[in-house]
DNA sequence: GCTATTATTAACAGGATTGTTAAATAGTTT
DNA sequence: AAACTATTTAACAATCCTGTTAATAATAGC
């Protein structure tokens, strides 16, 4: 299972063989299909696990207590830092969405229920911030397409970068997604308390 | 070739089939090879043209006269003009840097250059306008990641979600992708001109 | 110890993929 | 019209993939 992982989370599903699980696992193919079956159930095992951790992320953003910076930061560094424990999964979750998005059709209904309860939050929270002045006016939408967009880049385009150049940053990935972190915390922060210029 | 190329950039090298792109060509497969030899000079005819268009696409973007800010809103909106009469491009591109490198090695040098071009002059620009106190003290390596990672999420992120929602969304894209552009140029624009709140 | 279940392998079937080739067809030249 | 060239096709080879199966090895239960 854990070969079978790091394969597919590398290369997704179709470019994964299930010879290449057997060899990295050190078993041959006919043992795969012993057990699982077919390729579509092992994938379907990995992707049920990461799907699990990817929609428990979701909920611990939510405190409804705490000062509305402070929770819209937390919130912004949760997502990153979930995503620094996962870093593969962006990239796998979107050449599944991309090339296999009828395997995903189990988990739609609660990805759209997630994002709706999270939009709710998210709404209610800026409105009232808008509301009271304390904030730009701003689409809370787009503020939040800001947030992922930029979360998910950092994490899909650093590798891509690295396969192009090998040379630079070998190693202080570390550090460059920390910096990372704080930039994209610093830019919404300013996007949202930042002068209206226009 | 028209064919291959809404393939290739629709499917990447390794998930298109000479036998698909004679499909759609109405051509048997056995032509493909007599006239291209192999898949992969296919596919290199296709990344030969969209790597040119790519890398004309970073020349026009400096002009040195224009003020400050005008210089680098147009920057970013010529980006995000270049992305939007070529969608595909950017999630092409990642694909065949990431399962594919070895047919990237020809634009290796070539990108390196225009990029450290690009990024000579975005430091210079910066440099001088937070010497003169005008903007606030950002790292420009980071601004000009911030500007690329949300200029090209938008064209990636967009189409992914859609498999998942093909319900939402349906062919306003153009608005949204405006309602994007104008986001990502406030976004920018509030980092450098906003109030620094630390 | 002996049987029954489980684990493992080698071999194979059926299909798809890339690329080749020899033969047939169409087109051009003279 | 004849000869030559370019185009097109069907068939094939070699390889790889998924999945099955029948035979063998290992293990457990009694």
């Amino acid at each position: 299972m854990s070969a079978a992982e790091e394969l597919f989370l590398e290369n997704g599903y179709n470019l994964t063989t299930t010879t290449m699980i057997a060899g990295k696992a050190g078993v041959t193919h006919a043992m795969l299909h012993y057990y699982f079956r077919t390729k579509e159930h092992i994938f379907i095992k990995v992707l049920d696990k990461n799907m699990e951790e990817l929609l428990a992320s979701f909920q611990p953003v939510m405190k409804k207590d705490a000062p509305f910076w402070d929770t819209l930061e937390s919130g912004i560094a949760t997502h990153f830092d979930f995503l620094m424990k996962h870093p593969g999964l962006p990239a796998f979750i979107f050449d599944t969405v991309r090339f296999n998005p009828e395997l995903m059709e189990n988990y739609r209904e609660r990805i759209r229920g997630s994002l709706e309860k999270i939009m709710g939050f998210h709404y209610k929270m800026i409105q009232k911030e808008m509301d009271a002045g304390r904030i730009r006016r701003t689409d809370p939408l787009q503020l939040m397409l800001d947030v992922i967009t930029l979360n998910l880049s950092a994490f899909m385009l650093l590798p891509a970068a690295r396969k192009l150049f090998p040379d630079i940053k070998a190693g202080e990935d570390r550090r460059i997604l920390e910096d990372r972190k704080k930039e994209i915390i610093a830019l919404i922060k300013s996007r949202l308390y930042g002068n209206d210029m226009d």
